[in-house]
DNA sequence: CCAAAAGTGTTGCTACTACACCCATGC
DNA sequence: GCATGGGTGTAGTAGCAACACTTTTGG
């Protein structure tokens, strides 16, 4: 071992921002946390052992948390106050994780609630962020309040400008499903002419050719992802 | 010991992109290795003790490596390869460090050098970059190259709606002086008409109504910023 | 035929680009 | 007065918000 081993290191940790949204409600997964442990929900999270990369302990915890892999996910910051944790120094590396909804209903592991992700304040620099199951406000536990305010803040700030929106979409989607996303990260309703048009201008998507089925009233177009440009 | 002690942790570093603009150039502080270590130039860095947050690990290596303190900071992203490092296992959590270029002028600690940094390709979701010492290329350690250019790539994307541009400024500076970090982030002329308008009509910033002395021909204007909305 | 949602056309405004021009100062 | 950079006015254009409208399906 060389000199610097004579210190301890810090926990490190990766911690998920499981995203989704399901009729309009933009949701994140929590676990609840042992009552005798830090008290309230948590992203789940693991730690990063030192063989391993960030990038797969975030594919381990997605596949031991939910059982899901393939899903898309990105770097949201790292969170290193010495404080966060009360029990130990934990350091912190968050992700997004965009799940489309399909993946997840009926999927989530035992103790994993899907809540509903609002915001109580947001500025340009941070946010703190609430979580709701079945309605009811419950307390996050750690700085995940903040960390999810931070979460929220990104997909706004991105969502013009990226692709996160229709990581959230199964592979074929209509336009009105997109826009359904698009309001649920921005909370609050857009109109149809204008969106329609920006999303189709940007040349991203095309037309499967094929048509929405099971609907009540006129079928819409289903689109899909142009691969990589 | 908790039974995760049983686990070594990785060691976690902060590594800094002390930035400044100088006669129209962007420049990065980097330090030379030792030539029986990694080769190459390397941004400067600390490890991350168990009991200091992140942000105050910063404020250490800036007053250790360059002797400043008070800048502006923001974190970047964190890079957890396997082997980013050939020795041991590090993650590196990178900040950005804005320097107004008087303070650095003269005071680089030895060994340290103020490089021209450029960029070797650019696209959406990543980059490469170069640095250059007296106009020649030097080669970047570790994986430096690619965190330099996602440096590049945050600071081009940040410059128009964030506050970087004037952490790269003394208090008082002339809109010239504004327009010259913009072109040098940005690496093209801009024309001068439609970038005053842009930045007076953004309402950051207030004439101090005193005029830059010691010019040679026509004074301009100095503003300031104004203090937080 | 009617309700409901898909999809299109048109207008007006805003904001940015690009260039031409005038102003103030040192030599 | 002239060279040089500071600072302003103005026209053309692209892009977006808003609304009215037409189209297509199931009952």
């Amino acid at each position: 071992m060389t000199e610097r081993k004579a210190y301890a290191n810090p926990s490190v940790a990766v911690d998920l921002a499981i995203l989704t949204v399901i009729e309009g409600q933009l949701k994140v997964l929590l676990v609840e946390r042992p009552a005798d442990d830090v008290a309230g929900y948590a992203m789940p999270g693991g730690f990063v052992r030192i063989e391993v990369s960030l990038e797969q302990t975030v594919e381990r915890v997605l596949s031991e948390k939910v059982g899901i892999s393939g899903i898309h996910f990105e770097q949201l910051a790292t969170y290193g106050g010495v404080d966060r944790d009360p029990r130990h120094r934990v350091i912190s590396v968050v992700y997004l994780a965009f799940c489309p909804a399909a993946l997840l209903e009926g999927r989530a592991a035992a103790g994993t609630v899907l809540a509903d992700l609002r915001v109580s304040w947001l500025n340009e620099v941070g946010g703190q962020a609430t979580a709701l199951i079945n309605g009811t406000e419950v307390s996050l536990a750690f700085d995940h309040a903040d960390i999810l305010g931070d979460v929220v803040l990104r997909l706004r700030g991105k969502l013009d400008y990226s692709r996160i929106a229709f990581a959230l979409l199964p592979q074929h989607f209509t336009l009105r499903a997109v826009q359904e996303i698009h309001e649920a990260i921005l909370g609050r309703p857009l109109l149809k002419p204008p969106f329609r048009r920006k999303l189709l201008d940007r040349g991203l998507i095309e037309p499967t050719g094929a048509l929405e089925t099971g609907g009540a009233f006129r079928p819409a177009a289903l689109f899909r992802l142009k691969d990589e440009d």
